[in-house]
DNA sequence: TCGTTTCATGAAAACGTTTCCAGCGTGTCA
DNA sequence: TGACACGCTGGAAACGTTTTCATGAAACGA
């Protein structure tokens, strides 16, 4: 690969000196036209393009962010990702990602890697917001970051994301209201999120508030969608679960499927509803009942939160955005009651 | 945000120089140990954080590489870009990473942008491999870059990807195996990417092959997923084709959808196969029949083969992986032929 | 004791920018 | 005609590293 043009390459080239090409480049100054022009076709005909490390230097601004989620993997944070990205973009910031693959304990590693860069802020979203070592360490070095998708309880940290907790009411709630006493939940392991646990404690919520007890709850691991063991025996026995509310929409489609197998109908013998609103749910047949999160938009929000800290903006509270619950076929009547 | 601890100030604190301070944290040099605690020691204490800038403005090699793909919201992709980037993670390099939107007009711009900060290489996916306009600029540059999905024919480009011709074949070819007649084809529209191009190349070798004539081919925008209009008519008439060969799994899905909305059973009125092998798929009901590419293992050779580059290995042919046909209920024994 | 080798360390240059400051030529006004 | 302002331009420093080169001390054999 032939050296790449410098400031210097482009200066020469048009009998200038360095300064007056970087300030024709960067348009700041009104300069002579003549100079312009001669500094601009030198600068084309070497293809020169500023080297952002030299420049990210001086100036100490790199416009670069960086982005950590569990994983690609998953449409939610994928989505998120796109509305950052897009956000970015439009502001003219360059985005460097980085994915922990759920393991909390790489969250810190990741986030050092990520500031050696010297991003100017960051977007997260950790396993647990309020217990994370490395959210602690970001907020005591004062570096600017922004949640996704993690609304933390205990500490104040800004955050986007939705009310998980009365989001999960509302789901068990409505499956209450079509009739279902039964209600079981499927969740990610509590230990590694606290998403997972605020949404069982919005189901916890609804089943106290019309007096039903609890169905069985199974924790499964996050990148474990192959649901067997233990999975079958609780969802089949007389009194079975006529209802399963499912932490996140991946876990949804694995039991989704794990029932049909089973031999169950969706919804005639049990209902499922998911949390997140990943585009493919609502292409299933039956669709997928489930809480959206305006994932795209959360993203965008985050970025344009952390662009505003970056200029100055005091500390805003934590956003939560609006989830709207999409029904789907997934979600019907509880079966007529047995004698 | 307080200033960050530089070189310099490690360097005071321990009580040495800089170059000493360099030596130690790089550990390329064996030091006096005492001088070497009396660092590291120091650079604990400030938090210190090499600044990667400056690094790579002195060294020439910044350990980033450029991700470039149209969307992260399709999962074919986001898978990917998972595995460059676990690979990536392993060999200690970031990830910058930029979408097109599946604008090909869009491509160059992105790419400038990731060069300007100097990443070691790139790994895209274009519109057109052979038509782009990008593409051509690095090479002329011989800046390393690494294909995923795309296959060009025209051009010799470093590229990681399935055959699509003979996958669309196979995929065919089975459903004629299965007595389907009348088969036709959504695609992605042909302009705008070489693989539903090349996908329909083998759509259409099946069927010569056969001595079968081709059924309706619907060319759909991309990010078009919306599959309203026309769309009907030329599946419900008389001559309507028993099954349906997608360009790609999010369409196959959308398509799926659409015939559910038509009144149509699945694989009993009609069978539908898609190409990808989003994870999705399979767990659908009836799951979709597919062709399976190895997305995160494509993302991670493609990284491998630059990195290969990188340290100066010669230029390799293109890499062709295995694909997979997924079969699944989507795709089924042909009708009983109407008298 | 001296020359030589080995080892640890520091000074300084360089990477590619931006920007402050000074200098120069030209035009304007008294 | 002289003083001054103004517009453009160039020199040079600085950002935070790495690395070359030189220096000094200690160790060693003769």
């Amino acid at each position: 690969m032939a050296r790449l043009a410098t400031i210097r390459d482009v200066a020469a080239r048009a009998g200038v000196s360095i300064a007056t090409v970087s300030r024709v480049l960067n348009g700041d100054v009104p300069a002579n036209p003549v100079t312009a022009a001669k500094v601009r076709a030198a600068a084309a005909e070497l293809e020169f393009r500023p080297n952002r490390l030299g420049r990210g230097l001086k100036i100490a601004r790199t416009r670069v962010l960086g982005v950590l989620i569990p994983s690609l993997s998953n449409p939610v944070f994928a989505d998120s990702v796109g509305g950052i990205q897009a956000a970015a973009r439009r502001a003219g910031y360059s985005v460097l990602i980085a994915a922990t693959g759920y393991d909390a304990e790489r969250e810190d590693a990741e986030i050092e890697s990520l500031l050696s860069h010297r991003v100017e802020g960051l977007v997260v979203t950790v396993a647990d917001a309020d217990r994370s070592a490395a959210l602690a360490k970001l907020d005591r070095s004062g570096t600017p970051y922004e949640l996704v998708y993690n609304l933390p309880e205990a500490t104040c940290r800004p955050a986007v994301a939705v009310d998980n907790i009365a989001a999960a009411r509302v789901v068990v709630s409505a499956m209450i209201a079509l009739g279902h006493r039964r209600i079981g939940m499927i969740a990610g392991r509590f230990l590694a999120s606290d998403r997972s646990r605020q949404r069982h404690a919005g189901f916890m919520a609804a089943l106290n508030e019309a007096g039903l007890p609890p169905g069985p709850v199974i924790e499964v691991a996050f990148d474990d969608l192959r649901l067997g063991g233990g999975f079958g025996s609780a969802l089949t026995g007389s009194g079975r679960p006529t209802a399963l509310f499912c932490s996140n929409d991946l876990l949804a489609l694995a039991v989704m499927g794990a029932l049909h197998d089973l031999g169950l109908r969706i919804p005639d013998d049990v209902s499922v509803a998911g949390f997140d609103g990943i585009g493919f749910g609502s292409l299933l047949r039956p669709s997928l009942a489930t809480v959206v999160q305006p994932a795209r938009a959360m993203g965008e929000a985050a970025f344009e939160r952390l662009l505003a800290r970056l200029d100055g903006a005091p500390p805003a509270p934590p956003l939560t955005l609006p989830f709207t619950l999409r029904h789907g076929g997934s979600l019907g009547p509880a079966p007529s009651p047995q004698p």
